[in-house]
DNA sequence: GATGAATGAGAATTCATTCAT
DNA sequence: TATGAATGAATTCTCATTCAT
């Protein structure tokens, strides 16, 4: 269960039992919320399933969360907001195409494993249904991509390239990859990485040799 | 709107009055249902609404359909069913890597623009909401075209890949680029098929040289 | 399952293959009926489940039944007119009160016996709730039995008693211990009669000695 | 109107206003249900016929009974917990068979006439339908009497008999003499249990003398 | 007469949200 | 602030019945 970044106390407020049992109670529903929505993905859960999950009481998740969308956006934030300074910052300091491709994917499912439920809570793969929400936060780190796309082209490391396209392939290939590497028993992180970063370097082409028995056989 | 599949009455039938109306209403839900899901998202719909977008009855919809879940899943299914032999037929023709991915692309994204309304259902974005249902018909093509990868593998076509993986990455390209490429004002699918090839055949360094303009600004 | 009493077609009619498709619809609807109520009680029962029970129409439904109230009516009515009769005739036969009491539990009890299937749509055990319809040819056999009492005592073969009381005393040993003994392993009439017999004739100091393991166990 | 038996709160405990508002809507449902009942029958009632017959909102039943079979097995189960410990209290005092016979009429029809609306609610007359509901309750006590027939048999006070039928006559005479006596205009609880006593006692031979014009004249 | 789809009233139930305690 | 029962609008879904074919 991921631990959720905690809104800071203003400084200089001493964290009374108050605000410990606040910030306990947020972080409750937080995390029951992400159990829910993994469990039964993010259209069928209701505000009443979450305080089920939770030993609070019904009203008291009105005074943390407007809605459902709420929880949802604060998980989904929070999610990008411990990922995204990573990516920028890693990819800020490529040198060269192939180290932007290659941090973005290898820091992109290595966090993907490390939070697995997290991840599952905004891609959800029932036998049937998916569900992937774009909070602002998430947007924003799509939006981000394609601005430090834009960016190496201008420090020439990357060629002149339809930066939306780049980084709509990159999130896709992402996800996609992601999800297929959650369904299979060992997380290979590196293999993953390794396997979207040859793509994006030289093509089909390129691609490493696969280690066997990689597929899981179902669709 | 797309014009759904229609279940083919027996060769000789005269199609009475009552097996017409019987397709309509069907047509009627469909369609309704299409409209009602690319405007308020599959999440927000209501049976309700569906009915609502429709001159039926309520218990009427529940003489063709189970549930939404059910009308959605018809809906996917039916444009699966109009895309996958297309999709199919084209690569087992391919000589080369590049007309396998080539014909991928192309075809997918024509079908895209061609039924754009259906694929909005399919594949929706508010700002906030993606949901896509993989329906058994649209599974079967994710395993189609990892089968006929392992087919181009075994034939020599294509070199040893993770064709797990490599249907991962197809997938999630097109569908996140034909997203993208809905977005621009111009609906070239010859320039987002273009860019996706050369992205699997070659990598980033063999992307082609992007028109002026393409972005849209926003996220 | 019972075959029902068929409403005579007027004298003179050639019974026409109109006429014999009529009489078997009628018969399959109540059939089905008889079945559906033993099944799933009474109460439960809707018009659409005894139509899915049979290979008609909905609509055919109405040409013969008003509602689901019509066809439990028939069923009893039915039933009544089987053995209320056979009932009657034998009572007035009756020179004793022992005759008169024992002929009208014999006899009721061998029909339960015979119509098992039918005595159980009137009178429905599930673990929870039991339904026993009491339609007007029912009610007359109650009145029918009250009269017969009256009878007797006006010919002196029963000492002057309260006819109503005693009425109601025999209904309903006769169906509660019916009930009973359609629950043990052997369907011995029998020896419900001669237990029935005794208590109205002697009270419980005349009845017999049990046979052992009379008991089913459960209530 | 029958008063519920109330859920006992903690001894010490102050109920509060909250506790006393949940108790009083239990009553308020519960005699709602029971006078509708009591009106429509069980199986013609809905629960929407119980909420309106409310002043509570539709929502708050169900946070009271999952459904009208809910209520009406609490109605059962209430009436049973009333009578039940009485007439297991008197039966094992008793040193005779006319001693358990009488008292356990007694106390029945004293109960029946007692609480006459919830008596009505379960086992309820109109022209055409009975519903009578067996809750565990209500079985436990028919398997009580069952019981302490066979202690009584074990005493020696009863001869051997056939318990599990005796047990039935007992109850098809009270249930169905008790709806008799309802009907007539005097509630001669006395009288009914005179004659039920005196038919176990000694037959049909031993019954009282009636009183004249006992009965209603219907069915 | 038989058929079976359409109808729409209405039953059961859920749910987000409020608010007195 | 926490609680959790009350609310009643909204939703899902069923059903008896009709009626065009």
């Amino acid at each position: 269960m991921p631990e959720f970044i905690e809104p800071v106390p203003r400084p200089g407020a001493q964290a009374g039992k108050r605000e410990l049992t606040k910030l306990q109670n947020r972080q409750t529903i937080l995390e029951a919320a992400c159990r829910v929505f993994a469990e039964f993905g993010y259209g069928a859960t209701t505000v009443r399933d979450i305080i089920r999950a939770t030993p609070l009481a019904s009203g008291t998740f009105y005074n943390y969360f407007k809605s459902k969308e709420d929880v949802f956006q604060a998980i989904q934030d929070d999610s990008a907001l411990r990922i995204r300074p990573r990516l920028h910052e890693e990819r800020v300091k490529a040198q060269s195409i192939e180290e932007f491709i290659s941090v973005t994917f290898r820091t992109f499912f290595e966090y993907v494993a490390s939070d697995e439920s997290n991840f599952r809570a905004i891609r959800r793969n029932t036998d049937t249904l998916r569900v992937r929400m774009d909070t602002p936060e998430i947007i924003a780190g799509f939006q981000e991509l394609r601005e430090d796309i834009e960016a190496a082209i201008a420090k020439g490391v990357f060629p002149m390239v339809d930066a939306d396209y780049l980084m709509a392939a990159i999130v896709g290939v992402a996800f996609e990859i992601a999800e297929r590497m959650l369904r299979r028993d060992d997380l290979d992180t590196r293999a993953a990485a390794q396997f979207a970063t040859a793509l994006f370097m030289g093509g089909i082409g390129a691609l490493p040799q696969p280690a066997t028995g990689q597929g899981c056989g179902d669709s």
